[in-house]
DNA sequence: TACTTTTTGATAGTATTACTATTATATTTG
DNA sequence: CAAATATAATAGTAATACTATCAAAAAGTA
């Protein structure tokens, strides 16, 4: 038994994968061999391979590629919550929790010990590197309506609050937090692939003050 | 021969689509196509089917679909720079081009009829919903070296100049706006069909004040 | 322990995709 | 008109994205 468990809507998968140990391997996997070598490049028959299962067998876990993607990143928002939750607790105004939480956005992330068949660091890349592609579809609003994107929508209204606590009358807080959370996600991979789009040569510090910077700047009053 | 030509990287063809008619035709169709379902369900197959050509016709001008997307987009990225400079020439502080420029991101845009063959309006909605796709893959930094970003980098390095002009001490100006333009991207996005990350119900007017603000707050001395 | 249900592995098969290759026929250009 | 080039028609291959079937193994239950 986990000491934690992260919720994931049932309709991200077939047959649920935290509940017996190929499921969790295939979870493990995937992610390894998705940051690994690209959403693009893997297969079911490539995961099923590589954990001496079969291709059918992942497939009763999970409808296909694009629904295995959208369970991962939404177990890593989930998880992403309850750090933040687990860390806001410990601090006291609204504009320290925004800072922190534009650091765990940005800072790579520790193995949760609590979790052992899933790798933070591993899937945080993943997340960096495929994020925006579970919604970049045509299927995007029926999706929608079965909860594939929850976990994000909750993270921005979390960070959209403290922003209201801060300035209760700044009117774009959905706004604010749905980009800052993905030129978090963008500006990571500007850094290390397309660097003329970041001025971070002096690598995450520099993203984590461009952010906040622009987050605070954004709310304040004035 | 048309009285404007948007110049595009010859690495982002096999043949240049500019220069015959089946060229232009396959440009008008694939952007209607991609648009209308999805760059995934696009195949060569369908685009040649759809033209009364062949398969084999539309790979002689493209390697493959990815390449066709990378084309379209990086001429997006040309057209419109070509568009902000001609505005830009009526305006004479470095804030009204920055808000003219969000504007140009976000409005929807009319056919230029110098260019018959290109819907720009079509090609725009077709950049908002699938423009990460050509740099989030495995294969990035290779065509990274063949330009395939070069349209991006130099519109971001364009904005970025203006945001000196205001204050010569911003240390962010490529993150800021490569965060802009995707935001820009992003917003429209969301609107229609994830609303909950915006503030927009009331359209592209809230998208541009958001911006707007975020931008200039950003660069402000303080 | 025996019995039943569930889970997995092994295998096969289909339709579609993403190409590559070849050749004949138009079309353009010199 | 001849030569070069562009296109259409067709065929073929390897990989992908599934679906289906069945037997073996494992787990849960009486």
């Amino acid at each position: 038994m986990n000491a934690l468990n992260i919720s994931v809507s049932a309709k991200l998968y077939n047959k649920n994968p935290e509940e017996t140990d190929l499921g969790k391997r295939i979870l493990s996997k995937s992610i390894e061999l998705m940051e690994e070598m690209g959403y693009e490049h893997v297969t079911f028959k490539k995961i099923g391979l590589s954990l001496e299962s079969t291709e059918a067998s992942v497939y009763r876990y999970f409808q296909n590629k694009h629904q295995l993607l959208a369970y991962l990143i939404n177990w890593y928002w989930g998880w992403l919550e309850v750090k933040m939750a687990q860390e806001f607790m410990m601090l006291n105004s609204a504009e320290d929790k925004l800072k922190r939480a534009v650091e765990l956005l940005v800072l790579p992330m520790d193995e949760d010990e609590r979790i052992p068949h899933i790798d933070e660091g591993t899937l945080q890349r993943l997340v960096v590197a495929e994020y925006p592609k579970i919604y970049l579809t045509k299927e995007v609003d029926a999706e929608n309506e079965e909860g594939y994107f929850l976990g994000y929508k909750r993270i921005c209204d979390t960070l959209g609050n403290l922003a209201l606590q801060i300035n209760p009358d700044y009117k774009y807080p959905h706004s604010l937090f749905s980009t800052v959370i993905s030129a978090a996600q963008s500006q990571q991979f500007f850094t290390e692939h397309l660097p003329r789009l970041s001025d971070a040569a002096t690598g995450r510090k520099a993203i984590i003050e461009f952010l906040t910077e622009m987050t605070l700047n954004s709310i304040q009053k004035r």
